[in-house]
DNA sequence: CTGAAAGCGCTTACAG
DNA sequence: CTGAAAGCGCTTACAG
């Protein structure tokens, strides 16, 4: 027999369980089950020689046992609108950080543009398979008279606002719109096409608004800027190009609400022959990876995912220790603008059209 | 009271139990049981009134309770190297596609470049919360003597190899290799370096394999090529640039075995001033989404990331209902040549050069 | 501080 | 086909 022993496991294969432990090492069931899960209850010396039993043995708790006898599952649901969207991972990654770091583990529920799959999000909320919910889909989850909130978990919102009395952790949309008009009015741009986000959505709303605020902040005139309506898809972002393209061109600039749709905007203008900065100057909202691949780089109003993961993952910890109760409280973190390629000043820009490469 | 009763719980707001439905609709909790999990052991009639009671009152099972007694979990790990690399989400979505569809979840477990994490995963495998494993990111997982196949759950790898008697999904690499050469030859280059991926990877050493077979089915000198290391990330594409740039420039063409290599590599040449395709063609290896966002967009090798996905979900319910068990079967799919606007001909290239926009 | 025992909420032989 | 009962592997009052 020169097959390793199983890890964990007896002699006879068997997977270990804590009275075997417990036998081995000569105390009971609750000593081990106390040194492993609360070890300040046990004596220094026999938790130490538990503890070192155990690792030697190389035991594990089983997870289905302890949940259901501690009626907690260390498990928490994140709610992603589109995984496949670059904008998301990082944001995940500072949840798990955070989440991790305090034992917790995750499940995320791809929504994928599919509503119906806020069913399978209940259920799993309601058979006890996690401990609380964060939400950056914009949605509170309903399916077929069934809401999220009927079911007594704690839930955070992020990046999107949801119209319920939870925690959000959001950004400062529109203090970002603002500095991306007073970017653009810097560069000497004077007639800004501002590309929209889904109408209704709150997010959105602060955005215009901030947009607004921000165009007479830097002195412009309101009635001379243009609103575009757009979804922050891609497509929005073409299609958005290709309605500049057929009508009159008024505007030097174009302020999009996401990196998606700047970068679609970006590409059918290239398309077409105009150029961005040269003829054209434009501002992304996101700051994902690939806004510093594309041709010009993307000058973009940076999201910091990683910040907003990791806070909204702190408020949801201090909800499942009880420390805070489900109400409104809105958290705003801070956006940063980098400039790139795909701003410049309007007057050089003319004079320096095709002068480059 | 205006407040909606919670669901599924009773009127003293306790969650309900098997228990209590059973007693509600007056027959045996094994009735109920058999009812949810194996209606074809229960009378029809009897069934439906039962399956119809637990709707009503909006009954779901305690999943703890029901692993434990079950033994199984319903849920599968999948082990990414990096979630943020958009390479494997749309791989994830063909997973939870074919996976949800026989009502598995999943459990990402994201690398993330930190190999210490290999030992939460093999907690979360020795405690029972999985019944099997997919493996993305070409190695067992071994921590402190304890490796992944010490356990007894069904492994499956895909997209890169790894050294293990487990099913694989894989694609046709040396294939693939051989098209790309195939295209830029008939394009005209006869000198091609192969920007390659990790040395030792087996993934790396069938397209560098199909690469030179390639250059010899084409008819090209062999002794002519170059190879040039990388290891599949954005930053060893930047550096083969610089390397380029740096020496003699005897290519024309550049075969690199991974999409962020592709765009790092075009984008530090055309920081330089040399342009692609005019002056060197590329071909990139994987066929991520923003390979169509970049300037040029990038002829390309795209991988069935979905089906990948979905086929080794498939083998791993195999294995899972016992039809499979552990040991060496490798399965490839066809890899399709997308030709974009990053390669062009030879001869065509230098006259027209400067001829575009 | 430690142990014996109850019990978390299910599933599944077993008996009828 | 249906039900009563055992038991999955833990945690946690409870007693000492």
């Amino acid at each position: 027999m020169n097959q390793a022993r199983k890890a964990g496991s007896g002699s006879d294969g068997r997977t270990l369980k804590m009275a075997d432990v417990a036998k081995l090492l000569g105390v009971s069931v609750a000593t081990v089950s106390r040194a492993l899960t609360k070890p300040e209850q046990v004596r220094p010396d026999l938790r130490e020689r538990v503890l070192k039993g155990v690792a030697e043995i190389g035991y594990m708790p089983n997870t289905a046992a302890r949940n259901l006898r501690a009626r907690k599952s260390m498990m928490v649901l994140v709610v992603v609108p589109n995984i496949a969207n670059p904008f998301f991972p990082e944001v995940v990654r500072g949840i798990d950080d955070e989440l991790g770091r305090n034992g917790y583990g995750l499940i995320i529920g791809n929504l994928d543009q599919q509503p119906e799959k806020y069913a399978r999000f209940l259920d799993i909320v309601q058979s006890g398979q996690v401990d609380g919910v964060m939400l950056l889909n914009g949605h509170i989850p309903v399916h077929q008279g069934r809401g999220l909130l009927d079911f007594d978990v704690p839930v955070v919102a992020m990046c999107a606002a949801i119209d319920a009395p939870i925690p959000h952790v959001l950004v400062e949309n529109a203090l970002a719109s603002k500095v991306a008009v007073r970017h653009l009015a810097d560069l000497g741009h004077r007639r800004i096409a501002y590309l929209s986000g889904p109408a209704g959505n709150v997010v959105e709303i602060e955005r215009y608004d901030g947009f607004r605020v921000g165009v007479v902040a830097a002195g412009l005139d309101l009635g001379e800027q243009v609103y575009w309506p757009g979804d922050y898809s891609l497509a929005s972002g073409v299609a958005a190009a290709k309605r500049f393209l057929a009508g009159e061109r008024k505007v030097t600039a174009v302020y999009a609400t996401s990196d998606e749709m700047a970068i679609g905007f970006v590409k059918t203008m290239h398309t077409a022959g105009v150029r961005v900065p040269q003829d054209l100057s434009v501002v992304g909202f996101d700051g994902v990876d690939y806004a510093d691949f594309c041709e010009p780089t993307l000058t973009t109003l940076v999201q910091p995912r990683h910040e907003i993961g990791r806070l909204a993952a702190q408020r949801l910890l201090e909800a499942l220790s009880g420390k805070r109760s489900r109400k409104l409280h809105i958290e705003r973190l801070p956006v940063r603008l980098l400039a790139r390629d795909s701003t410049a000043a309007v007057r050089a820009i003319t004079q320096e059209a095709g002068g480059r490469i």
